[in-house]
DNA sequence: TGACGCATGTAATCCGTTACATGATTAT
DNA sequence: ATAATCATGTAACGGATTACATGCGTCA
């Protein structure tokens, strides 16, 4: 918050929108949260409402002391590193579910990944390049980017080694019905494309 | 926790390394996280002892109800999909410090990058590719290398935009101070590495 | 005049971490 | 002996979400 209100004066409700929109994919925060936070804060004297408005909105900027603390935690202490993802973590645990599921489970992932990577890149073009903290959020898109195209790529490759194994487990079962079963009649398979060859080699194979 | 007991059984302290290991990157718990949930989830009957061991130990296996339950969450429900990373919202930020401070900051996250890379990839290599559990846990790997490969390559472009910058910097600042004075002695100036070319061109650019 | 977006707050609850607390087994 | 690792638990606290709650301003 105090990183944000460094670069322009925002009330609570900019705030939000700001972590919704700009910082999704960064950080997230909900007004709930970000009201008593800045009650907070200046009470610690590190904001102070710099502009009054219409419907009671309050404009905070960050104090002088507020500008030293979020510099002092920048460069003095160390992020935390551990990253959460349910979705990367469900990943480790399809092998649960039958392929199809599967399949259908990256299908998403990749729509997901797709439409990030759309507003990434629409959100660098709409950026000038004029003020030190538009620069650097052009290195932080950047950054995004890459990561959403590596992981779109990736959701591709996976969805074919899935229909690889499909493809190959289908071969001998069709094989093993002939054998044993040549005019008995089965339901139908469940569909899915067909195996195809990839674009993305697979990373150290 | 169920989908883990999935794979095989487990006591609380296995789960734990689990989290810590093969499963960093994608989701982690403490102990303390852990042995609440365990005595809950055998409550519920989605789980139950499967053997006691010496000091204590107690291996536990998904009951058929868990098995269920695990399979109808991977299928039935969204994944929340929304990502937090303190180390990558601090890059939004970092137009607030100078600029050795920043590049600092990201040769600390190359390194990080590079220290998760050389982890996940001995973990791929150290791995069978027998059951269906390996060979999803191959592809998760994989997710996490790309991932980390991105990411390191990424830090090392931004990096080399900080020295772009700061040469461009200095040069006008050497032009204005040999105009103004040519015989004053100024301080040294913070070394760091001149700019070098990009292997890695920026991505939309 | 009614819907939508702007705008701010609080309360209950849940999830997760840190710290507290204990003890058995194994290897040096 | 004693240190390291295995092994399990609880309590206090803090951070974050969901739900509850209210009201103004603008535009169709």
């Amino acid at each position: 918050v105090l990183g944000l209100l460094a670069e322009r004066p925002m009330s609570g409700y900019d705030l939000t929108k700001h972590f919704d929109e700009s910082l999704a994919g960064a950080w997230s925060a909900r007004h709930s949260q970000i009201y008593p936070e800045l009650a907070r804060l200046q009470e610690a004297g590190l904001i102070r409402v710099a502009e009054e408005g219409p419907r009671g909105r309050k404009r905070y900027t960050v104090t002088e002391a507020g500008l030293k603390e979020v510099r002092r935690w920048l460069v003095a202490t160390e992020p935390d590193r551990t990253s959460r993802s349910e979705a990367y973590m469900r990943v480790f645990l399809l092998w649960l579910v039958e392929p199809t599921d599967a399949h259908e489970y990256l299908r998403r992932q990749a729509e997901f990944h797709d439409q990030n990577l759309t507003r990434m890149e629409s959100q660098v073009a709409a950026l000038g390049e004029t003020t030190p903290a538009e620069r650097w959020t052009r290195i932080g898109l950047e950054a995004g980017i890459r990561h959403e195209r590596t992981l779109l790529q990736w959701t591709q490759w996976a969805m074919g080694e899935i229909r690889r194994d499909l493809a190959r487990r289908r071969a001998i079962e069709r094989r093993q019905a002939a054998e044993a079963d040549r005019a008995a009649v089965r339901p139908p398979e469940p569909t899915l494309p067909p195996p195809a060859e990839d674009q993305v080699a697979p990373a150290g194979l």
